[in-house]
DNA sequence: TGCACGATTCTCT
DNA sequence: GAGAATCGTGCAA
């Protein structure tokens, strides 16, 4: 069952938490690719220098940000992988969005392995990290903007993660030296190998 | 119009 | 653990 828009119309830090155990679903024509998210980070709007939409700034890249709640947000990082991030928050109209940072791989893992090219045949580092799902799963800039609630790309209703299989630390590579540095906005199962990094 | 750099990953040492 | 790959974006000029 897909995830209904008012999900995502919550606050931004629950979305991120409760995101985990969900299951993403990306139909294409090479076939259906499905993970289910082990790893999240929140980046909330104008007041985090860490967000692409500091100080509200809107752009032709940030506008998703600023649209319907519940849309992909995908960029393009160090001109070569993307990111998926998905739009969130309770307030309509302020820039709030969830990067999914790591999967644990439930289907198409054939394509996956494909699409990532595992040279070293370790399957284990197909979906855990922000740019290597999105190499697995297929998505690009095609994707972004995107419907989560409705489109080929949308989020499935998955198992619910225990409260104590929950960890929350610091965001990754975020090293600006202010306040919003230390915030423990990323979230993630404990004890799971598709986690990213620990 | 030009330029420095990033919500990363891979390869080689 | 360090360095390269690689290009769209935001800001200065």
């Amino acid at each position: 069952m897909i995830l209904t828009r008012d999900f995502y119309e919550r606050d931004t830090l629950t979305v991120a938490k409760e995101l985990l155990g969900k299951v993403i679903v990306h139909e294409t024509s090479e076939g259906l690719t499905m993970g289910k998210i082990v790893e999240t980070e929140a980046y909330i709007g104008p007041e985090d220098e860490a967000s692409h939409a500091y100080r509200n700034l809107r752009t032709p890249r940030t506008e998703v940000q600023f649209g319907p709640k519940g849309h992909a947000y995908i960029y393009l990082v160090y001109g070569m992988y993307y990111c998926l991030n998905a739009t969130s928050g309770r307030l309509a109209g302020k820039p709030e969005a969830i990067l999914v940072r790591a999967l644990e791989p439930l289907g198409g893992i054939e394509i996956m392995l494909r699409r990532r090219d595992v040279s070293n045949g370790n399957a284990a580092n197909l979906t855990n990290g922000p740019g290597r799902l999105c190499m697995a799963m297929g998505l690009t800039k095609k994707q972004n903007a995107a419907d989560l609630c409705f489109s080929p790309l949308h989020i499935d209703v998955g198992e619910v993660v225990d409260e104590e299989d929950i960890a929350q630390s610091t965001r990754v590579k975020v090293d600006h030296a202010d306040e919003w540095r230390d915030r423990p906005w990323r979230f993630y199962v404990r004890n799971n190998k598709f986690v990213s990094k620990l």
